[in-house]
DNA sequence: TCTGGGGTCCTAGGACCC
DNA sequence: TCTGGGGTCCTAGGACCC
């Protein structure tokens, strides 16, 4: 497989430069919702040490001395920027996968001359949208990631890099720090550190068993792909949302419930209408309630509670009524609160639940599960099974589609080998 | 003084059902 | 009566991504 990663470079930021040319050369960031946070800076804005998600009053005497320009965010300008780069993209390269509102994954696999053509899709995108990207391509995602942030970070390769035989792999991650690999986070590169992993090189000759007992299967599936092996396939249909949720903070932390209750019913005719959006109904809502983290002089409360709906729904005045009961029974006077929040979930097709599916219906499998079992006691005696159930149990979780035969097989094979 | 918001997946244990 | 089996739902926590 090839597999390349289309990166819009600074993207919110170079959102704003396409509109307001002037911004061009000059430091420029951009902050999150209540202006709290940078969210996104120019290259400029990096040179001058910003970082990304402070808060923008860090940087009070900069912005000042160093004329940064400083703005909101304007979502609804970088989610148009981002379809007309993603639909350009889908023209050129047929399988892709949106990865994120300024990044995509590209089957480039058959694709001759590989760079170039990398190189001359950033012209057209560059020409016809005004968003420089940067491309990284390597036999899997997680090398592309890799090879998309080199090639960023070295101003010779114009912002392309394909990474493709091996010992030009192992080089270029014998350089590459551990916390820069895509998947590795702050928790997981102390844990590396502590074990003296400090490169991606390094980390491709730790053992499996360790791997996956202290990153779990993910952090397996990316250590193999370090290693050049293909383990993630690329997504080519947004699935629908599992999740929709809305918890922006209050600019003022407010004590009287209900101030509290109208800022949770708009939060949750936000979440409804994306929820109809996809087709989905929800059968849980999550409420949460939260007073300032931030602020360890005032008392402090946390509080979340989930119920399930009687029946699924997507209509914006039933799920306030129920958001609003959850938010009640977990009110409590005497704080302040920053936030109040809510998720919805458990989604099923908007009409679906409608319909009477839901008529309770005893697994077949199970029938025919204990006929084996019965048979297999009869056969070897029960101890015997017992044993040998219990040797592959720890490794050997069958999923949903049971067969019963290959379970039955397994079992046979312990047997014989004990 | 001020500190984002919206998502995903994995693990592990307990209650409960067939 | 106990064991063996698969499975769901729920909770809570922990990690990651952009």
């Amino acid at each position: 497989m090839v597999i390349g990663i289309a990166d819009c470079n600074n993207f919110y930021a170079s959102c704003e430069r396409v509109f307001n040319p002037a911004l061009e050369g000059k430091p420029v960031v951009v902050l999150s919702n209540n202006d709290g946070c940078i969210v996104a800076r120019s290259n400029e804005s990096k040179a001058l040490k910003i970082k990304m998600g402070e808060p923008i009053h860090h940087y009070k005497e900069l912005v000042k001395s160093k004329g940064v320009h400083v703005l909101s965010s304007n979502y609804e300008l970088y989610g148009d920027m981002s379809a007309r780069i993603m639909r350009l993209l889908n023209r050129f390269v047929p399988v892709m996968e949106v990865y994120s509102i300024d990044e995509a994954f590209l089957d480039l696999t058959g694709f001759d001359d590989v760079v170039s053509r990398c190189h001359s899709l950033q012209r057209t995108l560059k020409a016809w949208t005004g968003i420089p990207i940067s491309i990284g391509v390597g036999p899997n995602k997680t090398l592309a990631k890799v090879a998309n942030r080199i090639a960023k970070q070295t101003p010779s390769m114009d912002g392309v890099l394909y990474l493709s035989e091996l010992a030009q792999i192992q080089a270029a991650l014998a350089d590459f720090p551990c916390e820069d690999v895509w998947g590795i986070g702050y928790q997981f590169n102390q844990l590396l550190k502590r074990n003296n992993i400090k490169t991606a090189l390094e980390l491709t000759q730790v053992h499996d068993v360790w791997i996956q007992k202290h990153m779990t299967i993910d952090g397996l599936r990316l250590v193999d792909e370090l290693r050049g092996n293909f383990r993630r396939d690329l997504d080519l249909s947004p699935s629908p949302k599992k999740s929709i949720g809305s918890a922006p903070s209050f600019g003022e932390a407010i004590p009287d419930l209900p101030t509290i209750q109208e800022a949770l019913a708009t939060h949750v005719a936000r979440c409804a209408e994306k929820l109809r959006r996809q087709y989905s109904a929800a059968n849980l809502i999550t409420v949460f309630l939260h007073t300032n983290r931030f602020n360890p002089k005032v008392p402090q409360y946390f509080q979340t509670r989930t119920v399930s709906l009687p029946h699924a729904s997507s209509a914006t005045s039933e799920l306030i009524q129920y958001a609003d009961s959850v938010l009640q029974s977990i009110y409590q006077d005497g704080y302040h609160f920053k936030k109040v929040g809510v998720l919805l979930s458990g989604f099923v097709p908007d009409d679906f639940h409608q319909m009477a599916l839901y008529t309770e219906q005893p697994d077949p499998r199970m029938k025919q599960l204990s006929n084996v079992m019965d048979q297999l006691n009869g056969k070897y005696g029960r101890d015997k099974v017992r044993l040998a159930i219990q040797g592959f149990k720890q490794n050997w979780k069958p999923k949903r589609q049971l067969l019963t035969k290959r379970y039955t097989t397994r079992i046979e094979d312990v047997i014989r080998a004990t």
